[in-house]
DNA sequence: TATGAATGAGTTTTCATTCAT
DNA sequence: TATGAATGAAAACTCATTCAT
């Protein structure tokens, strides 16, 4: 998704001029990304896209087939960023480290390029999708479910399905994203690394405590130093 | 909030003869609201609320000035439903106590009147909120805040900020509600008291645990029998 | 089809406020039919047919779902008024005559509402009719082959296909039409009795003349005095 | 007309360099006439005739000023190809003959380029036509006209104005033409020489039958053998 | 001469809102 | 208070035409 990747290339002001393809192709679907995400889909208009990415309206059409196309394939860029580091990662890891390491190059993409976040996560689009996009997200979830089943079944992940625990998990992971998306937070800040701790005491075996505290049963602690 | 806590008020049939007003209004708000948290606010048009509501188009304006305060209207009775619990539970409880309260009747209400968590808790709406309504919920969530920084005070709750742990409860929570809104769950499944203990798990006082696994120091377990 | 009966309406002063429907139905379909027949359906445009009208363009769509169901019933339309005639024409009669009826109020038809000759006859429209449509005009073809076939099997029409000689007949009639509905011709003119002399002797039986122009066979003459 | 003269031009694969500039133009002629005459006017948009001559859009603007004239140049292109036959026709002959073989030529034409008589004789496009190229219809008619002009004075065709009975044989001989275009008949199937004989008919001097049916006077029969 | 990306005026259609009844 | 026909601004989208290359 190399055409998203730039944080905030501004606009630039318009030329009457034939430009590279792909070059006014890439304007249109940041424009839309940074639209879509700050003022919701239906509020951003195609005069509002066209003037943003610096084009004619008309010119949207000759890159995208509809302005709902246009949404989906964002969207789709989108999940194949987040998909990335999840399949880079290593199966053969324990299950809170490799969710960790997600999460952390999760947190960067955040920072580098916040409205990712808020299209891929953000359920308020997620109506307006195609079912090849639903599909995408589907990916996406089923691959950190695979990670958490792992999980489970090294014993590390409480009872219960892995895909509530997969959901438990993102959301709160997903509340990190969003802060740094946000700006009110840093990839290194300590609260980023509370909440991951959060996320997975949410998830992790219970420590089985007894009246006056003494744990009788915590396989899943110590896992990280 | 009287005109949305008829859990499944049916819409009656068209009649064409005065009506008490406020039940008009009653109907209207319904309509509105049933129809807003499942095909949206924008799919959702003033035409499909009266014929639903089962009076003529002009009539929503007798009611309610436009659309949007329609929405706002509806929105901020949504907040009070899930804003009565919290009043109405004691300061004194200990905090796992009190949110477990919370958390249960607003199962309650989620399973009694789905839409209503829709609406409330579905950030799709948020952007289309007027202040007064932001306010109502930012006070929903101080109250939930409130009673978190209780539990942070009692030392049940782990350091950092309260609004912090707040949202992380909160978010869990909303799964449940979500899963017992959309049928999924009931409301005294086994499912919503593992969800309930995951939140209280991310949120409490860290189990510091050693290698082997004994637990250290626990000061936030064996609240609840 | 009285919607369409009065040929000359004139557009009224556009008024802000409610009329009858039918009233402003009807106006509607007019100054499509007038618009369609005069500058055809592309070039007619929807502020055009508003404008003539004398409504706001939206209220087209209060009265149909689109402009090409706007012109289907108004075909449908047109394509009653012409088949009325030939339902109430007598089945008993020679096949002469009752072409020459028929031919004769369609003349009338022309008269009185020139536009339905251009909207029912002009191949141009066909083209964006719907199957409803089409299938009207299939019958009222079907109808006049049926008086075909009964003077084919009186032994006053040529023989060949009765739908050849239908062809036949109708676009010499359609010429007659044109004329008067182009105003360049009276109903009453000896112009239309040659036009229909004519069609009649492209049909009926042929006269079978011998090199010194002695009539060896002549069926079909005389049926009228 | 020699662009469209061959009959059935093949689209070639596009290349991607230059063409003798006439081998191009004739390309979008015929790209044109073909769509034109089968999906129309405003259904067939720059990018389709490009897309069918194979050159770029922009290619169609240096060979015509517009898709108007685009038009116009193939409807004139089309009026000299029916033309022609009339031209080469002898004046000497008996009217009869020389409609029947004039109706004859333009048969050939119609079964070895369709597209001209849907392009011509259509009244769809006549609406879309400049002013040269409605000289041009009318320089066509009028040679048939004279012709005629010349069967009244020998006393073979009726009564009544040369142009009229013009239109009547030219709107059967045209029914003629859009079956052997349509591919329903050959050009010398029997229909076609029916209907040839029909057209005659239908203009030729009335046979004057009494009652008895025995003719009095019919100075057209026996013109052909 | 040929290209094809870009243009922008123009199209059909939608829908929240108004107001005479 | 309720009606519902009418409104008109704004939406998404189309496409003949232009022009730097």
């Amino acid at each position: 998704m190399h055409a998203l990747t730039p944080p905030d290339l501004p606009p630039r002001a318009p030329t009457r001029h034939p430009r590279s393809s792909s070059q006014t192709r890439d304007r249109l679907a940041r424009a839309a990304l940074d639209l879509f995400t700050t003022r919701g889909y239906h509020e951003t208009t195609t005069p509002l896209i066209a003037a943003r990415a610096g084009v004619a309206e008309g010119t949207i059409y000759r890159h995208f087939p509809s302005k709902e196309d246009l949404l989906n394939e964002v969207f789709r860029a989108g999940v194949r960023a987040f998909l990335e580091p999840v399949k880079a990662s290593d199966p053969i890891q324990p299950c809170r480290e490799r969710l960790d390491g997600i999460a952390t190059r999760w947190t960067a993409i955040a920072a580098a390029n916040p409205a990712l976040v808020r299209l891929v996560f953000d359920q308020t689009l997620t109506r307006l999708l195609d079912e090849r996009s639903r599909a995408a997200l589907r990916d996406l979830r089923g691959q950190i479910e695979q990670a958490m089943a792992g999980g489970k079944a090294a014993g590390h992940v409480r009872r219960g399905g892995a895909d509530l625990w997969t959901e438990v998990w993102l959301r709160l992971i997903l509340l990190t994203l969003e802060r740094v998306a946000g700006g009110q937070w840093q990839p290194g800040d300590a609260a980023t690394t509370q909440v991951r701790r959060a996320a997975w005491d949410a998830i992790r075996v219970e420590v089985q405590t007894d009246t006056d505290g003494a744990t009788i049963h915590d396989p899943a602690s110590g896992e990280l130093p």
